[in-house]
RNA sequence: GGGGGCGUGGUGUAGCGGUUUAACAUGCGGCCCUGUCAAGGCCGAGAUCGCGGGUUCAAAUCCCGUCGCUCCCGCCA
């Protein structure tokens, strides 16, 4: 017999189905048992007469929970049962896995163990029904930025995570010996996005691993994390890379809330709202002065420069002004950002660059990269860097390279936003920390 | 890497110098209950209070060290 979902019940009442799932409650009582069975999709209550067959009431009693079993019966309605009014009446028992008693934790108590002690445990963490929903969503999510950069001509690039040579700050790169030599992990696909760039791809997108040797013990960070990224040519400044982004956001994310959007408020209690386009814009200057105002005072050392604490400050006050979730922080000091910023023509100390930020929390950094292989030259000795090392990126752009800009946004940091998620620890399906690499 | 906080049965917590044979909830085991449904009732097992040292007549409780976790900062997505 196929298998009927437990949502689909309601469409079978009087007939034979076959169930499977988890035993989330077993009440096993003097004349009868009840079991509840939870499936992807749903709980349903399951009865059994004891009397009627001692031999499958005893093994029924056996059974711990969370054990993985394969129901037939018969659906009925019934109004007493308060589990959605139906019913199966138990015919036949397969246990696919009997589940030792006890289970390290109850997934399905009110008072959840620490988060480090669940992802220990996390394949019984990630059988609760906010954790499911949870990667519903970010497929969805994903699913509605791939149907926006298909629609708009974009190719979906796959760069090499293992690289022979340190690029971008070698401090946070991770090596690992390969055959007789170093190699070192990725810690963004820039290069490679760029040298995409060079190569007449036009506008990719990449999401993908990326990996940072940094020892970050914050609620949003992590060594290894989904990087996504796109990257377009033929661009006239960073403003038509933010266009791009806040429309591909906009796209998936309306997706996403009409697909889970009362599921969502009903697990998470977070009403998610399709973010309004244009979102609010602030130059740098301007952030400064809105935070001067609002009476945040960064540490004079930060010249140019944001702290959590503003990000902070600025994600509350266009919350308040705007209504919006979003902001965008534009030219920023040549100071704090990369050598490859393209400078702004009006003012050179400044770059064409901005950084998005989610309800106060850093998404994304993007920017019009230096496309003219002496300035960017220059750019790098300015930084006092290597030009050894960055000699084979440089010369992507000397042989007839478009301009062009991207950006790249954390995956793990998205969901965080959209869900009102504490820690990024539950929002990827396995973290990665500097003391974390089991499970 | 710097700073703060926490560490008590499987899990979540209470106790924070002597009335503790360490309490409560939940989970687990047993018994009871003709339909339960956040089931209920009774009984039971389960913790040398992270680890090491010190102070004291007396330490889960105070101090020092150490390990683990966590938050904030730095850095970033």
């Amino acid at each position: 017999m196929e298998r009927t979902l437990i949502k689909d019940l309601g469409k079978k009442i009087g007939e034979q189905v076959k169930i499977q799932g988890w035993l989330q409650t077993l009440r096993d009582q003097k004349s009868m048992q009840f079991l509840i069975i939870r499936d992807r999709t749903g709980l349903v209550q399951v009865a059994h007469w004891k009397k009627g067959n001692p031999e499958l009431a005893e093994q029924i009693s056996s059974l711990g929970t969370e054990s993985a079993l394969t129901i037939s019966g018969k659906v009925v309605a019934n109004e007493v049962v308060k589990l959605g009014g139906i019913e199966i009446q138990l015919e036949s028992l397969r246990v696919d896995n009997n589940a030792e008693s006890p289970l390290p934790f109850e997934p399905f108590s009110d008072e959840l163990p620490d988060l480090d002690y669940r992802l220990d445990w996390r394949y019984l963490d990630l059988r609760r029904e906010r954790n499911q929903l949870m990667f519903e969503v970010e497929t969805t999510l994903e699913a509605g930025m791939r149907d926006y950069w298909l629609k708009n001509g974009f190719l979906e690039m796959h760069s090499p995570k293992i690289m022979g040579a340190p690029s971008e700050g070698g401090a946070e790169l991770f090596s690992l010996s390969y055959f007789e030599r170093t190699a070192y992990l990725a810690q963004s696909p820039q290069f490679y996005k760029q040298m995409a760039m060079a190569a007449g791809w036009e506008k990719v997108f990449e999401i993908g691993p990326v990996f940072r040797a940094d020892p970050s013990f914050t609620s949003r960070h992590m060594t290894e994390f989904t990087g996504v990224d796109a990257e377009i040519s033929w661009i006239e400044s960073h403003e038509e890379v933010m266009v791009m982004l806040e429309e591909l956001l906009a796209h998936a994310i309306k997706l996403v809330a009409e697909k889970h959007g009362s599921e969502i408020k009903r697990v998470f209690d977070v009403e998610l709202t399709v973010p309004s386009t244009p979102f609010p814009r602030m130059t740098m200057k301007e952030a400064y002065e809105i935070l001067k105002a609002e009476g945040y005072k960064l540490p004079p050392e930060r010249k140019g420069d944001l702290d959590p604490g503003a990000e902070r400050a600025l994600g509350a006050y266009v919350k308040e002004k705007y209504g919006h979730d979003f902001v965008y922080v534009t030219d920023w000091p040549a100071t704090v950002r990369a050598f490859y910023h393209m400078r702004l023509e009006s003012d050179p100390k400044l770059t064409k660059s901005f950084d998005l930020l989610g309800k106060g929390i850093e998404l994304t950094t993007g920017a019009q990269r230096e496309h003219r292989a002496d300035v960017l030259t220059a750019q790098a000795q300015e930084k006092g860097l290597g030009l050894e090392l960055l000699q084979n990126y440089i010369n992507y752009f000397r042989y007839g390279c478009p301009p062009h800009g991207g950006f790249g946004l954390g995956l793990g940091r998205l969901m965080m936003v959209l869900l009102g998620l504490p820690s990024i620890r539950e929002a990827v399906y396995l973290f990665r920390g500097p003391n974390r690499l089991e499970p």
